[in-house]
DNA sequence: GTCACGATATGTCGTCTGACATACGCGCAA
DNA sequence: TTGCGCGTATGTCAGACGACATATCGTGAC
């Protein structure tokens, strides 16, 4: 890990949530600073109170609880603009670990901090609970895919909502979009074992509809993976920015 | 429906959150009203958006998700205390539906008033954003129940989770509490089948481990039921009350 | 009383998914 | 070059879970 403050890509998150100068000014005082981080790096640890809080600015990542006896349950995959650690934030204490998969880039908060933001900026304050609202939201319909979908559902599902995040974010080209996870994270994420999530995910290609090669996703046939997935392939709303 | 005010159970959530008296006021000026409901009667509809939050005073609910083709997904079981519509009121749109389970007491509150929470009582606001991310870290561990627990390891880490709440709670009187769903609400939540979810029930109490009878929890063999939850039989924190 | 309906219970059989084995390609280190 | 580890791919077999059928019990309508 290494702090570091060129090449920031933070220009181009202002352009989604433009603060006011006001704002501006104090959540530059929120900010200590940037970290730069490897792929592969633990960031939060499950059940720690981290005294420090990120949004991230470049990379991806993954969000996961781990069972006592090693079972690994992927929550959600991180993507920029996300804040981590809110709930180390707010309760004292992380429900899940989060990892990165890519060299990230995260902007750094203090978590004492948090206080002096209900206290003098409720409208940041409301962007906060904004975001646990719609993370809560997203679980739910995690939940009903991974309890009610057939595994071929759920990875059509799972990879529409991918691209629909990258879309929303500008990470996409054409039809592609960068997804560096591995299948095993997939698995996780739905509760399948690895070797099923690997034929579900053949049986798509051969179907025509996505290609996942090498870190790339490419979406061949979006009307089609919106029938197998079950919802439709609309570009999602933009959220706000901690 | 029908707005009463008579035979009040606040006094007894009073015990857990103690107001100061300008804190009082405000939320006086806050609620609405109290709403009574029957059992099995609709609370706020998935996609909508409700011009009316609630926290429960008495009885039991369910969060659900319904999906196209009318599967259910339930999302979490509703308690006393529990906070109804933050997702409506901080996004303008639930993201799951609510019926209640049981005849319930509701104490109603202003959506437009969340506002004004956030400007003047930031510690309040504070507890709200503590509710969504406790609710967002349950929701977590429910998805790995799921994913990764097999279909007795799931039943019976619920049925301890749901024993764990009423404790906290006090509706618990020896090793019992209501628990007023039926069988179909719990195999909603773990995405099995009613037969299944059946089985497996009838296998936690051939083991001597648990009896759910008319409405009734019993918890014979709390080790034994952690054993196969896989977590310890502690009782949870307490909660803010909103 | 009796009929219908909902919730729970239990057996049989089929299938979706998991476990295990094996293979291929690639990057990396000796 | 050779060997090793990691991620991906594919086949066979087994098991957990779902689908269907059926039965019991209690409640409410008539």
């Amino acid at each position: 890990m290494a702090v570091k403050c060129d090449n920031c890509p933070l220009r181009e998150l202002e352009i989604f949530v433009p603060f006011t100068t006001e704002e501006a000014r104090f959540m530059k005082g929120f900010k200590i600073g940037e970290l730069t981080v490897d792929a592969q790096t633990p960031l939060l640890i499950e059940g720690s109170n981290a005294p420090q809080l990120y949004t991230v600015l470049a990379g991806q990542g993954v969000r996961f609880k781990t069972l006592e006896d090693g079972r690994r349950q992927v929550v959600n995959f991180v993507f920029p603009g996300d804040f981590i650690g809110l709930q180390a934030g707010v309760m004292g204490e992380m429900g899940h670990s989060i990892t990165s998969a890519t060299e990230m880039t995260l902007c750094v908060f203090d978590r004492a901090e948090i206080w002096s933001l209900f206290k003098s900026h409720p409208d940041r304050a409301f962007d906060l609970t904004w975001l646990a609202a719609s993370e809560e939201m997203f679980l739910g319909e995690s939940l009903a895919t991974i309890g009610q979908r057939s595994a071929l559902e759920a990875v059509a599902w799972t990879l529409q909502r991918l691209f629909q995040r990258g879309e929303a974010l500008g990470l996409t080209t054409a039809n592609e979009m960068p997804l560096p996870f591995r299948q095993q994270d997939l698995a996780d994420a739905l509760g399948l074992s690895l070797v099923h999530t690997n034929k579900t995910l053949a049986k798509l290609k051969d179907r025509g509809m996505v290609l996942w090669q090498d870190g790339v996703l490419g979406i061949l046939d979006r009307t089609g993976l919106s029938d197998v997935a079950g919802i439709p392939m609309e570009a999602l709303r933009p959220r706000p920015l901690i």
